[in-house]
RNA sequence: GCCGGCGUAGCUCAGCGGUAGAGCAGCGGUUUCGUAAACCGCAGGUCAAGGGUUCGAAUCCCCUCGCCGGCUCCA
């Protein structure tokens, strides 16, 4: 469904070896499971792109163990190299094969009338499935299982929840010792772990789940990207705007919120007999500005941007560390417009966002494009002509994206870029949506050259999405070696001995005066490498004599003695580099 | 919210029925040393909260809260 811009994809061969051998892994895994647990009703058992999952209802959870018995009744079945073979099979003969199945059965029932349907079988192991599979299972070269969760029978909280185990395959041992390795690199550049080893942030149970503190250096970071973002909603001739983080009942039943929106939302507070709800978005507050005066043709566009802070209830199982909360910051706009005017602004955000994504380093990442679904509002000329202004303006920058079709919200149609990380993982920032709901809901207007009042168009923004899920995204990306712009300390200086001490807080002072982030690092054990300092400045009776100090990288090149003005240029040359 | 796992000092973790330990960080001394962790000492914990079983619970059971992996949902 989603293309990929740029990408170093396996190619399409090896990724379709892997379907296969991983489709055919599942189901090795059933047929172990079934050994083991003769009662299990099996759901189905899908190859993923990274690996296979295949869901059991079985009398009691698995355990660690469970899964080595699996594993070692799997690589039986791989050492007997049973090969898979296919029957087609009529509907008759297949609810007569699967009575005792009652997954499989629903599974039948739903499969339209002139579709074929078939099994795969090796050794004794008969499952409904379309295949294809690899020839036999001693082609699984290398397996590995990985861990069991619960999901709902076909993804639905009210059907039963079945246990889901999860396991990889590839085509060599060596293969699978990389993505084992992969998985391990993940771990060290989680920003859970990372923001924790470099006091960036905390989430603290007496404040509440899902709701940050910035210490100190991650509020650096954070405030080093919000002026970025200013400067770029400058250059880009947006308004910044500040709206309050509660408004009244009222507010919310003209948008819709309250109906359609209420479970997302914190209780209400009562003030002075008025109910004030916490905001969940922002767009209310930027269309009582759009309203507080008469808006003229020529004053459109009228592009609104705000850093405002919202807040959601969120499931307490969803919630993971910066990138779910239920407190967040969107680096959100509200662009009010003619439509003519439309696509140009989706060109302009297009812009600003790929402006933005290259300043962080990011080279990879997906574009779709929601179309209408089926419950919405608004007429279908519209949404024609919406949906049309994105694929320009899409196609207008030669940029590739996959349609998402009937996914758009039922207020518009949107794009969403989802950013991948310097390991693959992707994860949704930018979203351009139209909206044709809250301009009738709040009866917005503006004065057309012919005199009369016309409806302006609405798009909502956000480039990073919010500021909390996208400093994750960074911390993740850069495995918490915030190149030089963006560390909250720019240069340690480490002095030798005591003696050194004095020159070590002038070598700080000057860096400071050039508005470098330096400290002075006077304890006996040095951390610097752990903290990911860019530069660490070591000084002692040469450098003090000679005006320098000796420069190591975080990379681990070693400059040797630097003078300090000279060091200062570099440094800041860097800076403005953004390098 | 649901299924499973987990919750011991600021951090990483050991202890898993007899009443709390290590390393790192912190503090005080000593050392003044060339590019991550010097030496000695000190302090730090109602073992997430509450209830129960037991002569005795960090260890077993129940419940609440929180965290982790998924499911569902999403910036």
């Amino acid at each position: 469904m989603e293309m990929t811009a740029t990408g170093s994809q396996p190619n399409g061969e090896l990724m379709a070896l892997r379907h296969r051998m991983r489709h055919s892994a599942a189901h090795v895994m059933a047929d172990a499971v079934i050994q083991l647990f003769p009662e299990a009703q099996i759901g189905i058992g899908p190859s993923t792109d990274e690996g296979f999952y295949y869901d059991f209802q079985v009398s009691r959870p698995f355990t660690p163990e469970d899964l080595e018995s699996i594993q070692s009744l799997m690589m039986e079945a791989i050492a007997h190299d049973q090969p898979f073979q296919k029957d087609v099979i009529s509907r008759e003969q297949a609810n007569d094969m699967f009575r005792e199945q009652q997954f499989k059965l629903e599974i039948i029932h739903d499969i339209p009338e002139y579709e074929e349907l078939s099994t795969y079988t090796h050794g004794r192991f008969v499952d409904l499935c379309q295949g294809p599979h690899v020839e036999s299972t001693g082609k699984i070269a290398a397996v590995k299982l990985l861990n069991v969760a619960g999901a709902y029978w076909r993804g639905d909280e009210k059907r039963p929840m079945l246990q889901r185990i999860y396991g990889t395959a590839f085509e060599s041992q060596d293969a699978l010792d990389q993505f084992l390795h992969m998985l391990e690199e993940a771990e060290k550049r989680d920003h859970r772990r990372l923001g924790k080893q470099l006091d960036l942030f905390g989430i603290h149970e007496d404040i509440g789940p899902g709701l940050i503190t910035w210490h100190p250096k991650g509020g650096r970071i954070r405030s080093i990207v919000q002026a970025y973002w200013q400067e770029l909603h400058d250059e880009h001739n947006y308004d910044v705007v500040y709206s309050p983080h509660v408004g009244k009942a009222r507010l919310w039943e003209t948008s819709g919120h309250l109906d359609f929106y209420r479970d997302s939302m914190f209780s209400p507070n009562d003030v002075d007999g008025n109910e004030y709800y916490l905001k969940p978005m922002n767009c209310p507050f930027h269309i009582m500005i759009y309203r507080s005066a008469l808006r003229s043709y020529r004053e459109l566009p009228i592009r609104y941007a705000e850093l405002g802070t919202v807040y959601r209830y969120e499931r307490s199982g969803v919630l993971h560390g910066l990138m779910r909360v239920r407190g967040f910051t969107q680096d959100d706009a509200h662009i009010f417009c003619l439509p003519e005017q439309v696509e140009d602004e989706v060109l302009g955000v297009l812009d600003m966002t790929f402006e933005l994504l290259s300043t962080f380093g990011f080279s990879d990442y997906s574009i779709s494009l929601s179309t209408k679904p089926e419950k919405h509002v608004g007429n279908e000329e519209m949404w024609q002509h919406a949906t049309d202004s994105l694929a320009r303006a899409l196609a207008r920058r030669s940029l590739q994206y996959g349609i998402d079709e009937g996914g758009g919200a039922f207020y518009g149609p949107k794009i969403d870029i989802k950013i991948k990380d310097a390991l693959g993982r992707e994860w949704q920032c930018t979203t351009v949506q139209f909206d044709f709901n809250l301009p009738d809901r709040f009866d917005l207007a503006f004065q057309g050259a012919d005199g009369g009042q016309h409806r302006p168009y609405m798009v909502h923004r956000a480039i990073m999405g919010s500021v909390e899920r996208f400093v994750g995204v960074l911390l993740e990306h850069y495995g918490g070696a915030f190149p030089l712009w963006l560390s909250p300390v720019q240069a340690q200086v480490i002095p030798i001995a005591d003696r050194h001490l004095e020159y070590a807080s002038k070598v700080k002072a000057r860096l400071r005066g050039s508005h470098i982030r330096g400290e002075v690092d006077s304890r006996n054990e040095r951390m610097n490498q752990i903290e990911k300092v860019p530069y660490m400045l070591v000084v002692g009776d040469s450098e003090m004599g000679s005006d320098t100090a000796s420069v190591r990288l975080r990379t681990g090149e070693n400059l040797g003695p630097v003078g300090i003005d000279t060091l200062i240029e570099r440094m800041n040359d860097e800076i403005i580099r953004k390098a």
